[in-house]
DNA sequence: ATGTCGATTTGCT
DNA sequence: GCAAATCGACATA
């Protein structure tokens, strides 16, 4: 049993439970008619206006960050340190923009498709486990950014897996927030080995 | 095993 | 000018 997750999955007025449901959920990539998908395994949520970590917060909104306020189920992909895209789904409704963050997967589909994208010999954790690196795997740029996810070439499914166990903790690299910065925004599989490592 | 540092776009001051 | 929702190369131990 597999369905593409609907725009009601990610217009939910929670961003924080989003982020939390999305774990196990599979993300799928299709371009060039070649297929990659990983399972979700680490999440964090990005509460807009009121969200000091968040490019949106206090409403600031940039060329960047406009499809932040557009409407939910769509992609939001950014250049981080000038160099990773960053790849986060919409939620919410038009004009709040809440976004989750996918910062780690476990490879499922096209695992040798992916080690090529990312130059590697072995596969390993280091493949997917990683905000910055999971994109890499799935071939998904910043020019993806506005892309619907209701079909290819991108999108996100539920294959029915089922999570035993997962916990919460801060986020990573949000220092700057503050008070903010303590939320326990950050989700993860338990025991997952395709979990980013803290540095 | 742990630490420092460079890459390099976007947005804020 | 500077810092950023990161990663990997290289140094030192």
């Amino acid at each position: 049993m597999t369905m593409i997750l609907p725009v009601s999955f990610y217009q939910r007025e929670d961003v924080v439970q989003v982020a939390r449901d999305l774990l196990g959920k599979v993300l799928v990539s299709s371009f060039d008619g070649i297929r990659t998908a990983g399972m979700i395994t680490e999440t964090e949520a990005y509460a807009g206006e009121r969200d000091r970590a968040s490019h949106a917060w206090n409403g600031r909104r940039t060329n960047r960050t406009e499809v932040m306020y557009g409407p939910p189920g769509r992609a939001y992909v950014y250049l981080c340190y000038g160099i990773h895209h960053l790849f986060n789904v919409v939620t919410n409704r038009e004009e709040v923009p809440h976004a989750v963050l996918i910062r780690a997967i476990e490879p499922l589909d096209g695992i040798a498709v992916m080690q090529a994208r990312r130059g590697m010999q072995v596969a390993g954790p280091s493949l997917t486990a990683g905000p910055g690196v999971l994109t890499t795997a799935l071939g998904i740029r910043t020019h993806h950014s506005g892309l619907s996810l209701q079909g290819e070439p991108l999108y996100i499914e539920d294959r029915g897996i089922v999570i035993p166990e997962w916990e919460s903790t801060p986020r990573i690299g949000v220092d700057y927030a503050g008070e903010d910065a303590l939320l326990p925004y950050r989700f993860y599989i338990t025991g997952n080995r395709y979990v980013s490592k803290l540095k």
